[in-house]
DNA sequence: GCTTGTCTCTAAACCGGTTTAGACCGTCCG
DNA sequence: CGGACGGTCTAAACCGGTTTAGAGACAAGC
């Protein structure tokens, strides 16, 4: 019969206190006897009453949500594994302590700007995870500027003290797999690599580029990709139709390495035995292609977990420093093989 | 200097008015002075004032936020191409009104409930979109009790007029589909299906019984799964080991079409030439393999649009009623081709 | 016995908006 | 000329919580 659903004052009421102690109790704060504690409990229980998110907000000045903000086109978003995993994994700390994630696909970094201004100006969440950081990323002054705290995946290199970073190493996998290549003969190793501008595409690049380097290999053939799958394909195109063909190639996600499969073969290669063909992310559909595809595990689930549980100590008043997680491993499977023979390196049949 | 942001109390100030008629002056409501108006106006930019959503959510009971909650395993989430789409498509529209998306992965049913009560309990979202509708789906009772408006993906079964449905035929592509199939003289073609109880799987094996019926064939093979790529592996192993082997095989999402054309070529087969095989989604990757998927076109991101603005006028009042989309749509790529003459379904090299 | 201190609790202010009741003014109309 | 009316505006209540100032009861300390 009640038209809407209860307040505090009801409670109140009903255990035959003030609105302030039921406050009180119900934040586990000091000043209440035991007696009216559960008392008032029992009441909150009995009217099913659980407070305003909106009010609670409006006077304490905390909005429990944290924001997530995407710029990427969307098309690039579906083909990587990586945001689903690490919004699942956020979500695992999230739910139970009674926050919501606000998440924003802005498709346009020029967008990015004004929606973190949105977030910040209209207070709906108490810290943002930073993704995708690019080199001087305008993004760690701009939070500064407008008070939002934050987390980053991958340390900033502007102010690396400003946001707490979890960081996950690439590049002890990425050397394993250089080595992988060469101890399987390949010399001629090509890296299909993510946009320059994002910091972690970059380091897989300069890890990639010092692993060849310490092979003493020379002369690399890189090419830089948006990390859609499209791109992956046109970039493999392009490496396969040199002069020098690489006999390997390493990719900075799955999607381009599956793609680049498919453009090899199209070529009339066989993978793994023409080329070899490295991935990164260990997508489940990577598993299931034929030849199973050689990748690199990243735990981005746990990466999710990670940040999310720092930004809510973060945005609790606790000092958060950074954190290291397990590196990431490289897993090998199928789609790399021995190296062809010089002779052997022209279109053969299966 | 100042050490928090204006409120309205500043605005009000600066312009010489009581917070009455700011607020009146920016929500376009009649009773203000064009003088007034634009003096308002003018303090409140200069001011950089925007309203803060915690306080006009306390006092207006509008959160100026939805909720969208996926209720799958996250490793399936990330096979599937569609939820990225869909998200980008609803942002689109959310975004320019001012409005947030709350977004909750649950992974779990039994933690659905919890979870849209939770949201409704604490007033965090205006209404909700439903996705992966299910028989009887107990959301739609659960949605009319705790009062969240909401707006479905297709249809429900148990009262189609509680919750207004933005629909998408699949039927017209999958008979597509199948008469392509049959007219390269296809006559055991399987159908590796989505969970049954979800309506939009059911739907579409239904529309693929309804096909090879209207074809005449029969005993078709049909296998659930979970609409993993895992799962589409082991459907698709399943099928092949089968005394009367299908000839081509109807897949319910690209990845687990994909993970099947694996499972094929690794069983010795070649995809077209000893097995068809037929995707649905259109996901980027599935161009770019070799052979490119042949499969079913949908407009995740259209749909994620237009449901979103379906729901911001619902809650903002409007009646809102069925809205149909155009309907999926076959591609036809190089995953199909004539089927094998009778000697010929055994293994064959390249 | 009186002060001091500690516990428990209430009343009221406050967060930053929206909304309602009503004041004030000028105009139109009978 | 007086009353009704429309337009513009203000003051104050309200949304549902949190937080502060201080009241009242009781025990301990001098």
């Amino acid at each position: 019969m009640q038209a809407s659903r209860p307040t505090i004052a009801d409670v109140a009421r009903a255990a035959g206190v003030s609105k302030g102690l039921v406050s009180f109790a119900l934040n586990d704060r000091p000043g209440v006897s035991p007696e009216s504690r559960t008392r008032i409990l029992a009441a909150a229980e009995e009217l099913g009453w659980s407070p305003s998110v909106r009010a609670r907000s409006l006077s304490s000045d905390v909005s429990f949500a944290v924001g997530l903000v995407i710029a990427r086109d969307p098309e690039i978003i579906a083909d990587d594994s990586f945001f689903p995993s690490f919004i699942s994994g956020v979500e695992r700390v999230l739910a139970p302590r009674g926050q919501s994630l606000v998440l924003s696909v802005v498709g346009d970094e020029r967008l990015e700007e004004a929606t973190y201004r949105r977030l910040a100006a209209e207070r709906r969440v108490d810290g943002v995870i930073l993704t995708d950081l690019r080199a001087a990323d305008s993004r760690v002054s701009l939070l500064r500027e407008i008070g939002l705290r934050a987390i980053s995946l991958g340390r900033t290199d502007v102010d690396a003290s400003a946001i707490p970073a979890v960081t996950l190493d690439d590049a002890p996998a990425i050397h394993d797999a250089v080595r992988h290549l060469v101890s399987l003969g390949h010399t001629r190793i090509a890296h299909v690599a993510g946009p320059d501008r994002l910091l972690h595409a970059a380091r897989r690049k300069a890890s990639f580029l010092q692993a060849l380097a310490s092979s003493n290999l020379s002369a690399p053939d890189v090419v830089e990709t948006d990390f859609s799958a499209a791109d992956g394909a046109r970039a493999t195109a392009e490496l396969l139709d040199r002069a020098e063909r690489p006999t390997a190639i390493v990719y900075a996600n799955d999607a381009m390495a599956i793609a680049g499969i498919g453009v090899a073969r199209r070529a009339g290669l066989d993978v793994p035995r023409d080329v070899s063909i490295v991935g990164f992310d260990d997508s489940a559909i990577g598993r299931y292609i034929e030849p199973a595809l050689t990748t690199v595990a990243t735990d981005a689930r746990g990466w999710g977990f990670t940040a999310a549980d720092a930004l809510l100590r973060l945005v609790g008043g606790d000092e958060v420093g950074d954190i290291e997680l397990a590196p990431a491993e490289l897993v090998v499977r199928d789609s790399t093989a021995t190296a062809p023979t010089e002779t052997n390196t022209d279109r053969r049949q299966r």
